[in-house]
RNA sequence: GGUGAGAUACUCAAGUGGCCAACGAGGGCAGACUGUAAAUCUGCUGGCUUUCGCCUUCGGAGGUUCGAAUCCUCCUCUCACCA
């Protein structure tokens, strides 16, 4: 029973799947026939970084490909212009076609680093969006009534509310559709937050004839190391997967117990029983919790370095935060003889300001070579120090 | 287009002539305790070659005053109600 395994493997994580029973007939259709088919995902070129929340997707997304699905990794390039109406959305930058491109590029490099290159296509829709036309976007736009734009949450608040919804912001949905038309997919992947948008997707295949309508998936949005947060690269809440071994580590080890299990059932490549009865075994105290957590940061930094990098982050940190060593790998700044301690610490990056460095003195958060620093007037020596501030911004000094 | 209300630091939100670098809460940072978890307790939270001192901040520009976030004028933007 390949089919329920795959399924049940698909649905997994997953907050609504919408027509279940076309990906499961596609599926079935390619371990029956060799017949692949298109999954469709949308990206917003604006942040080229991608991060854990993003993985959630892309991950479901080589899960596909597993199963006999061709990724179609669309870059919104054109409707990066508008900006996607979706909560509550800031002033977007309108940006440039190099940038995109330059954004796109990124984004290839690290989705790859998930999906399989084989099985996947890049795409740009303003390649099919420049050549709509005024005529076709009014073609578009009479396949939609203001009405049931209404009905979609975020604009029904802010019509409820009196507060300004812009006519282009009714056009990003519509043309997001458009997408779908033009690339005829199976499947579209995104957030719950894009239901709406997803859902137009598959309303726009059946007017304009596609001949078929695509199914969506929608997955939960991660939440940021903060656990409150949805993990974003501007609340600064986020793990990069471009980052060393070591940050990723040691970021995933920061987290709280109860976010920790949120990450294994959205990150880890597990089994839903093996994470549920490892939760048991935590709660009958079987296994600690920061045991737990270790195994977790050693999957997924394996997962975007390797194994043995995974394990040496793991190292580096134990000898830091059990030891507390000092790590072997920080940087280097040279400074002048007689550096007064607190612009030694903006000059080498620790600190923003002197004010803030002063504080932190006062605090007891700044060390040398281990040694809590008391005198905030102190000026530095020649010689080689490590400056350490609070417990894990360090950097190596060598002052002549 | 009309009328009314409002714009304060990362966010929310006090303050209506000097006691204001600006109450409080959240967030953040740091310390203690720990498992760099949670919870709890404590301190800090504009900047300045150095803090018993100085400078810049309260939407923007001017003005009144010995002195303004607080008063006046104009401007910009937001919101509410009406059209």
């Amino acid at each position: 029973m390949p089919i329920i395994k795959a399924m049940r493997e698909i649905e997994r994580g997953s907050v609504e799947i919408i027509d279940r029973e076309r990906i499961e007939n596609l599926v079935r259709n390619y371990y029956e026939n060799g017949e692949t088919y298109l999954v469709k995902l949308g990206l917003d070129p604006t942040a080229p970084d991608l991060h854990l929340g993003h993985t959630v997707i892309l991950q479901k997304l080589a899960l596909f490909q597993k199963h006999g699905a061709v990724v179609q990794l669309l870059i919104g390039d054109f409707t990066a212009m508008i900006g996607d109406p979706t909560g509550k959305s800031e002033t977007r930058k309108v940006l440039d076609r190099d940038t995109v491109k330059q954004n796109a590029k990124t984004y290839q490099e690290q989705a790859l680093k998930i999906l399989d290159p084989n099985k996947t296509e890049l795409m740009f829709n303003s390649s099919w969006l420049d050549a709509l036309g005024a005529d076709g976007l009014i073609q578009l736009t009479t396949q939609y009534n203001v009405a049931r734009m209404l009905e979609r949450d975020d604009f029904e608040k802010r019509y409820k509310s009196g507060q300004s919804i812009a006519v282009s912001e009714f056009l990003y949905p519509l043309l997001q559709g458009y997408d779908s038309v033009a690339m005829k997919s199976d499947i579209e992947l995104g957030g719950t937050d894009q239901k709406f948008n997803l859902l137009m997707g598959r309303h726009l295949q059946r007017a304009y004839s596609v001949g078929k309508e695509q199914a969506v998936l929608m997955m939960p949005i991660l939440e940021g190391l903060d656990g409150v947060q949805k993990m974003s690269k501007s609340l600064g809440n986020y793990v990069g997967i471009a980052e060393s071994a070591r940050d990723i580590y040691a970021k995933l080890l920061s987290i709280s117990d109860d976010l920790m299990w949120r990450y294994y059932e959205l990150l880890s490549n597990l089994s839903l029983d093996e994470i549920a009865s490892m939760k048991e075994q935590v709660v009958s105290g079987e296994l600690h919790p920061k045991r737990a957590k270790e195994l977790l940061a050693l999957e997924i930094t394996a997962r975007f370095h390797s194994e043995e990098e995974a394990k040496s982050a793991k190292e580096a940190f134990d000898n830091l935060f059990k030891a507390k060593q000092i790590p072997d790998d920080i940087s280097e700044v040279e400074l002048e003889e007689g550096i007064w301690i607190c612009k030694a610490l903006v000059d080498s990056g620790l600190e923003p300001s002197n004010s803030q460095a002063r504080r932190d003195i006062r605090q007891g958060a700044v060390r040398i070579d281990q040694e809590k620093v008391n005198d905030e007037q102190l000026k530095l020596e020649t010689g080689e120090y490590v400056l350490q501030v609070g417990k894990r911004k360090f950097i190596r000094a060598r002052v002549k």
